[in-house]
DNA sequence: CCAAAAGTGTTCAGTATACACCCATGA
DNA sequence: TCATGGGTGTATACTGAACACTTTTGG
């Protein structure tokens, strides 16, 4: 029997360290349809290819992401709208992926802009977005895997304020969230205090435990 | 490019007024690979077809479930493993459907097993339904569709226990879950009582608001 | 000393869970 | 009247969120 075709769409996300919110991988099409216009990272799935492999194979090949900056994959949810592909019927498994800081290779028409306020992307890509954008929320601080690559291996307790405030696209309680990473296993509270804004009280360093 | 074949598995639920447990429809293979073996149904999704058409499909041809009486159906979580089916690599696509009562249509193979202690599956239908188990226990009483199906219009509060008790695996107290359904949305509690074991207490009725 | 940022302590609401006890029925 | 099942009330724990207040810095 024919079948729909499947593509495998990746929400990847940056936060390194001169970022200052997460930012989403997104490049220009190479092709028809929407030749030119921003798109999420896509593949066809190929046979016998897993779902986090295509994940893989989308970064690299749309986004100019070598393969060994991809820190974290998972899976999000299936989109089954028939006429999403002006091509025919797609379906289009959603995934998250992590981005680790890298040196890109040359030029490359890969953007990188704002989850809580994308660009106006191609398909149903910002529909996606929309609908996947409260999972990942939901998955910072719970996942181990997605957030130890988001934040790195070290990092300030108010960069862990801007990370939340990005994908729950409100500030949080920057006490409250203090208790939060107590609460994460793995993450333990180091000694050391480094000034991150211009004025004010320096922040604590939270380090991931060596076996994360 | 050739891409794996995409199949929809279901877990078809039933919890009619003469059952005394939730059972999930299973139905022996007609074809190889595992001819004769009981599986989830299951059918290739359709080129342009959506998902939850697929599940459908699935419960029609290979239980013999009226398309009428098919309640409401879900999306649940995709199996990319690719060893998964002899005949080559194949995404399986987990839904879920609630089916009402009916009258069956002659003979049919179809049988229905208690979730909590399946039969031995074909494929990993087995492992799916051990991933899926916990995603359907969070859903009761939360889903008004899910659950607005698989309890009836009208039905006692003792029916309610054991319908939890059939999703979670554990008796759950009867009390805490008196206090659960005066939470839910478009459940209103009536006066009426009714008898279902020989002895004890008669139980009260509970019913959906019509607009549910 | 003041403003800004970071962190602590405390309170409060909502949920989950456990369990003692009371109520209604058939035998 | 007693065993059985149904239902209420209450205590406890945990989680999330709100917010006042303290601490540490630069200017």
């Amino acid at each position: 029997m024919e079948q729909s075709a499947v593509s495998v769409d990746t929400v990847a996300l940056r936060f390194w360290a001169g970022d200052d919110t997460v930012t989403l991988g997104v490049a220009p099409r190479e092709w028809e349809p929407f030749r030119g216009r921003l798109a999420l990272p896509g593949v066809l799935l190929g046979r016998g290819e897993q779902l986090v492999a295509a994940a893989r194979r989308a970064l690299t090949t749309k986004l100019g992401v070598p393969d060994e900056a991809i820190g974290a994959v998972g899976q999000l949810a299936t989109f089954d709208e028939p006429n999403r592909d002006p091509r025919g019927p797609t379906l289009s498994i959603a995934m998250w992926a992590v981005v680790d800081e890298f040196a890109p290779a040359g030029q490359t028409a890969t953007q990188w802009c704002s989850i809580g306020n994308p660009a106006k992307l191609a398909f149903d890509h910002n529909r996606i977005l929309a609908e996947v954008r409260p999972l990942l929320s939901e998955t910072l601080w719970r996942r181990t895997d997605f957030t130890r690559v988001l934040t790195g291996k070290r990092f300030a307790a108010s960069r862990a304020v801007e990370l939340t405030a990005a994908l729950s696209g409100a500030a949080p309680d920057p006490g409250n969230l203090n208790r939060t990473l107590k609460a994460v296993p793995g993450l333990v509270r180091t000694e050391e205090r480094v000034r991150v804004k211009a004025t004010g009280r320096p922040a604590v360093v939270w380090e991931w435990s060596p076996d994360q």
